[in-house]
DNA sequence: GTCTATACCTAGATAGAC
DNA sequence: GTCTATCTAGGTATAGAC
């Protein structure tokens, strides 16, 4: 279907100069076991193929053809397709509440509560479509996969769910937000406006940051509790 | 007479890349032949599987049944599953661009630019998520189709695109939005914000027109230029 | 136009050699 | 641990009767 994501060998990706999956050891992350980098050489490998062909047209060839191997042999690392998807749902989400929790401690004491919101905002949604497989792949599968893996996903997700609506809430009960709007929609309008920019989102449009930046000060500006 | 053109089933047009004639329903008229009411029936059919279960869970199987008939038959009607999946999008962006043109056609001539907007993305979101099998399928499916169909829907949603592009760019060029923001990203993510909604609204947890009140607020507020 | 029956194919999963 | 070979299910699509 989708020709041009298909065959990509390592060595046709690096003549064609496209993306390769990154590697742990280029996020920084400790080294493990032989068994432990494969396992880990597997879930970028689905997370790239996840985060380019979504749910429905990744196959386990693809993958497997990503991560150098059979398709016969992920069987020795992953019990099915499924056990898989779960994995770099499960992973994505982390890598985002991660971003957003380190964000959150780089904000000085005194910042005012709608600032503070703002920058998380944009945090946020930078993570989501700056060149992280796990945070594009778990975006396009949210909407995708059966219902048993949204369900798994929206259990992992519950803290950093609660991470936002504690933020909004307090923001109300502050007065620093308006009071007179349903938080609970307003939080998932905004995670699925953000969500969804993997969509459409294209790096020769504009920078990132430019649409992270606009988006934040949109929402917060239309939030804010104002004197009038 | 244009059923003529009917008795050569869709199967036998596609391998001959004819171009499928044009039906009385698209054109305003009442639909007539049978053959036609048939059409509409598993149309709706799908609209109503695919809204449920997204892409590639949706079976034609589902769909034969919901229908009425077996899934042989509906290759008298539709040439694949691809054709049913394209169909149920147009109809579905149709749908929305018209509820939204005609609720532009009721809005008093001397109302603010600002408030026209706001109206006009309320009407958007609620078209949406009011129980409308088309609309909740396109929204759905649109990030979960092949390329090819995601261009074509692209293509089949210009001009509606256009209508919001014109509306935020005359709301910067009379002073009325702000004008330091990228507002074809606005545009995408105030667009994503309401299609990820078919995700998550259940009208247990409150009725759609709040959800479309506060969301529309909240973005025109966001986007409002103010005198500080 | 719709049915029944079935061909065909894809892709997930398993078995056993090495 | 990874390979090759193969099984199997199930879903799209076709053929031909009625």
């Amino acid at each position: 279907m989708d020709e041009a994501a298909q065959q990509t060998s390592p060595a046709k990706r690096a003549r064609k100069g496209a993306p390769r999956p990154p590697r742990r050891a280029e996020r920084g992350e400790t080294p493990a076991s032989k068994s432990e980098q494969t396992r880990a050489r597997i879930l970028d490998a689905a997370a790239f193929v996840f985060a380019r062909k979504g749910y429905s047209d990744a196959r386990l060839s693809d993958i497997a053809r990503t991560a150098r191997m059979q398709t016969g042999s992920l069987y020795y690392h992953f019990a099915s397709r499924e056990e898989l998807v779960a994995e770099v749902m499960r992973a994505g989400v982390e890598q985002v509440h991660a971003a957003v929790r380190a964000r959150m401690e780089t904000i000085p004491e005194g910042t005012p509560e709608v600032e503070r919101l703002r920058l998380l905002l944009e945090c946020h949604l930078l993570t989501l479509i700056d060149e992280n497989d796990y945070t594009r792949a778990i975006s396009r599968l949210l909407g995708q996969v059966p219902p048993r893996l949204q369900l798994q996903h929206s259990a992992n997700g519950r803290q950093f769910m609660a991470l936002w609506r504690g933020l909004l809430r307090e923001g109300q009960a502050s007065g620093a937000l308006r009071a007179d709007v349903d938080m609970s929609a307003i939080r998932m309008l905004l995670l699925g406006a953000m969500s969804w920019s993997i969509v459409w989102f294209k790096p020769e449009n504009g920078p990132a940051e430019l649409v992270a930046r606009d988006f934040a000060r949109m929402a917060v500006d239309g939030l804010r509790a104002r004197p009038d």
